[in-house]
RNA sequence: GGCCCCAUCGUCUAACGGUUAGGACGUGACCUUCUCAAGGUCAAAAUCGGGGUUCGAUUCCCCGUGGGGUCACCA
């Protein structure tokens, strides 16, 4: 592609249901085709079924591009408002004799407008996939309008990506099979033909097409349920297409300069939100302390409540435990329950101090001794270091689990948790050594 | 059913006719401060089947099989 021939996309969904993931990839090989050849691309809303046609979901692909960081450089059009123009070609076409008004109108009123097929054989390039030929005769005269006042479809698109100077068209595979039919209208109205690109489907873990009864489908959910957009951009972009190297994270501005339509993939790909949940955890370890933290009150309003007799500094301690237990922020809701400790002390048999063979005397014996070292510490510097380095000797030499175990679970009260000295250096000297008394007082 | 598209580990994919078929996610094992998490190391795991072409096919061609799309006065 060189400078003089500008390169124009467009991203024309039709605002019937949510923006889903399937479209946003399109939306996003689209801007990622475009920006890396600097050309520009157009927001089209293909409204033409009044219908089905609803403000909530036109709504709804907007804040989801502009969540993903897709840009658009003109638009939104809406062919609901282009009416006019479309009955200009309408009427044009009928004029030349290369469609027809019909009277088998279904719905009774007027009549509908057909395209005289010409029966030809069309053979257009795929970038993706080469050669493509049909024989359109199958086709017959199809219909273009419900009337001169109202195009259908392929009519629409035809003649605005005739009159927006569309150069790309990159679409998803189903359009394979309207191609044929829109090549016809182009040649009927006198339209030069854009490229195309026909892109694999995102399917369903068991293959078929990916639909709500198989999980999230919807863009909404994902960001609802604390995924990064920057984390699904890049799962996306690699979901039918792979740079020419094995590197896996890319930020946006990297795939607009790596992407490329000959690299992606003719098959479908299933949707594994698994390698997906992996790849926000990378980014949300790439989040600055600030931004993690904004991220976790913003999902989990409940730990902010009870952290109300926290300083923020406690509540930076606790985000590391949190960052690197979660895959998404959404996950962070699910831990509440797993935090409980630190909002307040935890009730556990005092059997459960106990580490494997060891009796409750030597458990009790252990726990004498952590509490009386931490005793020593001074509370300005009660830290994970000066706790670590203050009991490391003692638990090495008289066995770590024998030693550590008691201390953790008292502090717990739970088989799985952090190690003790964080435990410790977040809950704080007081409470830490309250929790330590208890567990003393139960072992006795 | 007609027409069209597609086919490498479970999944996403790499390999412009010659590789021990590579990487990532997931899985398993081991290591790393008791548990968990994180991290590290290692392992198991694939060219849909059959014919060609070729000295040599994951790669090119044909057939089969399987999957998908499309056949609206929806988009």
């Amino acid at each position: 592609m060189t400078r003089d021939s500008l390169t124009i996309t467009r991203f024309p969904p039709s605002p019937t249901g949510y923006l889903h993931i399937g479209r946003a990839r399109t939306a996003l090989f689209n801007f990622l085709f475009t920006k890396h050849y600097d050309g520009k691309m157009i927001f089209r809303l293909e409204d033409t079924d009044k219908a089905r046609s609803k403000k909530e979901f036109e709504k709804d692909i907007v804040e989801g591009l502009d969540w993903l960081g897709i840009t658009y450089d003109e638009g939104p059009f809406r062919q609901s408002e282009r009416t006019k123009i479309y009955q200009t070609y309408l009427r044009a076409m009928i004029e030349k004799g290369s469609a027809y008004e019909a009277e088998d109108s279904n719905e009774g009123e007027g009549k509908v407008v057909r395209l005289k097929n010409p029966n030809t054989t069309i053979t257009f390039t795929d970038l993706i996939r080469g050669d493509i030929v049909f024989n359109t005769t199958e086709l017959g005269d199809f219909v273009i309008a419900r009337n001169i006042n109202e195009p259908l479809y392929h009519l629409a698109v035809v003649v605005d990506d005739f009159e927006m100077e569309i150069t790309h068209v990159i679409r998803g595979e189903d359009g394979i099979s309207n191609t044929p039919r829109q090549i016809l209208l182009q040649e009927a109205i006198g339209a030069s033909r854009p490229v195309y690109a026909h892109i694999p489907f995102i399917l369903a873990p068991d293959k078929s097409k990916l639909s709500g009864r198989h999980g999230a489908v919807s863009l909404k959910e994902y960001r609802e349920a604390g995924y990064l957009p920057e984390a699904l951009v890049n799962y996306l972009a690699l979901l039918g297409w792979h740079p020419t190297n094995e590197r896996e994270i890319f930020s946006m501005e990297e795939l607009i300069k790596e992407f490329d339509l000959s690299r992606v993939q003719k098959g479908g790909a299933v949707f594994d939100e698994e390698k997906l949940k992996s790849m926000n955890k990378i980014y949300i370890a790439k989040l600055s302390d600030d931004d993690f933290l904004r991220y976790t009150k913003k999902f989990m309003p409940d730990l902010v409540r009870r952290t109300s007799g926290y300083n923020d500094e406690k509540l930076a301690q606790m985000t590391p435990l949190i960052r690197e237990r979660v895959h998404t922020f959404g996950e962070i809701a699910d831990m509440a329950g797993e935090l409980d400790y630190f909002f307040g002390a935890p009730e556990y048999n005092a059997q459960a101090l106990v580490w494997k063979d060891d009796t409750p005397g030597i458990a009790h014996k252990h726990l004498e001794h952590i509490a009386k070292v931490l005793e020593k510490i001074p509370e300005n510097t009660f830290t994970v270091e000066s706790i670590k380095s203050a009991l490391w000797d003692y638990a090495t030499r008289e066995g770590r689990g024998s030693v550590l175990w008691p201390m953790r679970y008292a502090l717990s009260g739970k088989e799985k948790s952090p190690d003790p000295f964080t435990l410790a250096a977040v809950l704080g000297k007081t409470e830490t050594l309250a929790r330590l008394k208890t567990a003393l007082v139960k072992l006795s």
